[in-house]
DNA sequence: AGCACGCCGACT
DNA sequence: GTCGGCGTGCTC
């Protein structure tokens, strides 16, 4: 028996809402709705959007009686039943809508909007005596009938009109228009439309066996004579058909009036073929093959390989040093995943989803590759998705949203550079793509490959601990490079001692020379800039007057191409001033990202120095990271200079020196993950140099050279990193010894907000301790909970909301995120504060 | 979130 | 006496 009722959650994404509601599915239906389906329902007094998550043989008892099913918006279902699975469990781990898990699977282009269509109702059809009803018409509405005779009788043509459209024709007739639909003699209908469409091409095909065609070849009138060139055209191309229209047009040089009479004539179809918007056609990959393994890969290999022979779950932490070869082991355990028949997804931090990077898997696998970039266009990314989900690929690379590929039978999740924070969504669903992969993997019974040189501290903890983690992976290390060369030698220079010496300028000695010597062997070098933190902001040097957004307490940010300054969290955008605004000073100073000042240095330094510059004002523009890269690498310049992103993943073989400007402007940031991130961004860079035959030199400049991210980062040592840090958590009941939530309250007014904040903590507190869980985490107990603040968040209003928040850290086996949830909901009931938004970050990565 | 229903101020 | 303001409540 094929179900009747299915359990839909509707895309109204507040509180209410938030559960499945039934559906009856029409008998023309069934064969069509499976779990995942995406379907338009009666909601209320619209139509809305919704996703199929259950399905029911009866409809319950109890007898609220069901609405129909509008509408199935898809051929093929854009989610599985495991997906809904999986977003079931990320609305409860991570304390969001079902409706927006959901949403974050497919791809935007799929968020369709109800669309009113008008036409003619029931009370319009010919009645016994029309006179009489234009006489009522008359008698009701004081406007003239003309107008309403010229609405009725356009919509009687059009047969279905949009709304938008009738009311856009007829600008001044909306009572009209409104009046009719009460009356019953127009009617209004709505449907789902998606935001794209799928793009299609015309196509020629033959529509009579070929050797008939063939045999009318002869009997063509002479006036027909280009008619008959086509036919001929397209028997000639017969095996490969259908052929594009255009193809023809342009291949005869013959209008697409005579294909479309050959077409009457019968001989031929014209269709829309749908066409996938492919971003690398055209794009040549070299091919690669499977390289020798080395020992402690070969060990990696076999280990991960075990596993899916197994066809069971496993998480891997890949601990392997730069230049290990983690890439290769990623490529040979996808392909033989492939040969299983499964399907595997790659994960890559945005930042480091370079064509290079996307070269290595298209090269091993062709045409077998999805490339999901948040680079793409709507439609570019809906058509890699759906390649994904037609089954035509078997491997899917992208960053973060890359985990919800739509494979059916996935055998391995890799995540490349584990411990970058860009896997942590910002926005709702705030979800970890870590957590989501290796939740999935288990649901599927895949393999999880977590790779770095630098761990997470959670990731690390985890595999060295027994029991009762999240999840435990088996850790693999590998402490060689593939190659065989050295880890390049690292200098820390004190950049108090150059200060001392009278040495003013940004590049101590050491690094001068160094620099010099590259320039002198043609070599070449990456400086870093690490500004995490900052931003180009304008501050007057008379009375230190700083621009600021008067929406957001936030200082703006200059932007040199429009010459303006603008607020990146509300959008806000002002004239740059010439003059202090405050002071009227002239003395008004931008101070930029600071890459420009050390190139001016740069070339004062080193006359007729090369320079290319990486950071945000120069990377913009769609495809400048890619051309700038392949200028370093075609030597056009001796020096890159940027900010983080050159430390991501690049490999260029002649780069002998790596220079960082400021080591430890991270450092002193309120982020209890300060020295993880500096650790991690210096060994990345330290990666860079000298990866092939000539040996690499690194520099580190400091003013805490002290500091044991620094010290452990220059000597590659890990572990050691690792030991003192966790001593430093410990210490202060911070991650992996114990686990955090995040609770944002924002209100327009400071006081009432400040009030529900302190009520919010004490709903917290007070729900902990009813259900007996302990107070402070200083208490050796399994369980603990513990609530801190509130206080005003580091950017203390946006928008011009005000912003408090409250820490919540706990650990044990627990449900925190539950009681937290109940506590929001409850506040958010106390009626009388619907304007109060409160949001939750579970296991938050930003802290500021 | 929408959308309709419902109960109080300034207008023909 | 009506148009319309937006508070309140519901959506299978």
């Amino acid at each position: 028996m094929q179900p009747q009722v299915a359990k839909v959650i509707v895309d109204v994404p507040v509180k209410d809402t938030d559960r499945p509601f039934d559906y009856l599915i029409p008998e023309s239906m069934r064969a069509w709705i499976e779990i995942g389906s995406r379907v338009g329902v009666p909601f209320g007094h619209r139509t809305v959007q919704g996703f199929v998550v259950g399905l029911q043989d009866e409809p319950s008892t109890g007898g609220i009686r069901l609405k129909a099913i509008q509408e199935v918006l898809d051929v093929v279902p854009p989610l599985s039943p495991e997906l809904v699975k999986l977003a079931e469990w990320m609305s409860q781990k991570y304390a969001c809508r079902f409706i927006t898990a959901l949403q974050v699977m497919v791809p935007t282009a799929l968020k369709g909007k109800a669309e009113r269509y008008i036409s003619l109702g029931e009370a319009s059809e010919p009645s016994p005596d029309e006179d009489e009803y234009a006489g009522s018409l008359v008698r009701i509405s004081s406007e003239p009938t003309e107008e309403v005779r010229t609405i009725t009788t356009y919509v009687g043509q059009k047969g279905e009109v949009p709304l938008q459209q009738l009311s856009r024709i007829f600008p001044d007739s909306a009572d009209n228009i409104k009046s009719l639909l009460r009356k019953g003699i127009l009617q209004e209908n709505q449907s789902i439309k998606d935001k794209l469409q799928k793009k299609t091409l015309k196509a020629v095909d033959l529509a009579v066996d070929a050797n008939e065609a063939e045999a009318a070849l002869d009997g063509f009138p002479a006036k027909a004579q280009r008619q008959r060139e086509v036919l001929q055209f397209v028997l000639e191309m017969k095996d490969l058909l259908p052929l594009p229209l255009k193809e023809i047009l342009t291949s005869l040089q013959v209008s697409a009036a005579t294909v479309k009479g050959l077409a009457d004539k019968g001989f031929i179809s014209i269709e829309d073929l749908e066409v996938f918007r492919d971003p690398y056609r055209g794009r040549r990959f070299k091919p690669s093959m499977p390289l020798e393994l080395n020992d402690e890969q070969k060990h990696a290999y076999d280990r991960i390989v075990d596993t899916l022979d197994a066809y069971s779950h496993g998480v891997f932490l890949l601990h392997g040093v730069t230049g290990s070869g983690k890439t290769e082991i990623y490529l040979q355990t996808i392909q033989h995943c492939i040969e299983q028949g499964r399907q595997a997804i790659v994960l890559v931090p945005e930042i480091a989803l370079t064509p290079q990077m996307v070269e290595r898997f298209k090269g091993r696998f062709g045409d077998q590759v999805a490339v999901m970039h948040s680079r793409l266009s709507g439609g570019e990314r809906y058509d890699e998705w759906r390649k994904i989900r037609e089954g035509k690929v078997t491997v899917a690379i992208g960053a973060r949203s890359a985990v919800f590929a739509p494979f059916e039978h996935i055998g391995l999740i890799i995540m490349d550079e584990e411990h970058e924070t860009s896997y942590k969504q910002e926005e709702s669903p705030k979800y970890h793509a870590r957590d989501v992969a290796v939740k999935r993997a288990q649901q599927q019974g895949a393999a999880v490959i977590l790779g770095s040189a630098t761990p997470s501290l959670e990731s690390y903890y985890a595999s060295r601990s027994v029991a009762d983690e999240q999840f435990a992976p088996m850790l693999l290390e590998m402490k060689h490079r593939a190659l065989g060369n050295e880890l390049p030698a690292v200098e820390i220079v004190d950049m108090r001692e150059e200060l001392k010496e009278g040495n003013r300028s940004m590049f101590s000695r050491s690094l001068h020379q160094a620099i010099e010597a590259r320039l002198e062997r043609q070599e070449q070098t990456v400086l870093l800039l690490n500004r995490r933190g900052y931003s180009t902001f304008v501050m007057c040097r008379s009375c230190g007057f700083v621009a600021g957004c008067p929406e957001c307490d936030i200082s703006l940010t200059y932007h040199q191409k429009s010459n303006n300054l603008r607020c990146h969290y509300c959008g806000y955008a002002e004239p740059a001033p010439e003059v202090c605004p405050d002071c009227g000073s002239e003395h008004i100073r931008y101070f930029g990202t600071g890459t420009q000042r050390v190139e001016e240095e740069l070339a004062k330094l080193f006359p007729g120095i090369r320079v290319i510059r990486m950071d945000v004002d120069t990377t913009t523009e769609k495809g400048s990271h890619e051309k700038l890269l392949k200028q370093f690498r075609d030597k056009k310049a001796d020096v890159l200079l940027g900010t983080q992103m050159v430390a991501k993943g690049l490999d260029f073989p002649d780069v002998t020196l790596v220079g960082v400007i400021t080591a430890d402007s991270a450092l002193n940031l309120p982020d209890f993950r300060a020295g993880e991130k500096t650790f991690q961004l210096l060994t990345q860079v330290a990666g860079r140099a000298g990866r092939h035959q000539l040996p690499g030199e690194v520099m580190i400049q400091s003013y805490t050279p002290d500091h044991y991210s620094i010290i452990h980062a220059s000597g590659h040592d890990y572990l050691a990193f690792v030991r003192d840090e966790l001593k430093h958590r410990r210490n202060l009941h911070y991650p992996p010894y114990c686990r955090l939530i995040l609770v944002t309250l924002t209100h327009e007014q400071l006081p009432l907000l400040v009030r529900m904040a302190e009520n919010m903590v004490s709903v917290l507190q007070g729900k902990a301790r009813q259900r007996g869980w302990f107070g402070s985490l200083d208490r050796l107990t399994a369980d603990a909970f513990d609530v801190l603040g509130p206080v005003a968040s580091p950017i203390p209003r946006i928008k011009n909301r005000y912003r408090f928040q409250c820490m919540v850290k706990w650990r044990g086996n627990i449900d925190a995120v539950g009681l937290v949830r109940e506590a929001t909901e409850q506040l958010e009931d106390t009626a009388h504060n619907q304007k109060l938004q409160i949001s939750i970050d579970v296991d938050p990565q930003m802290l500021m």
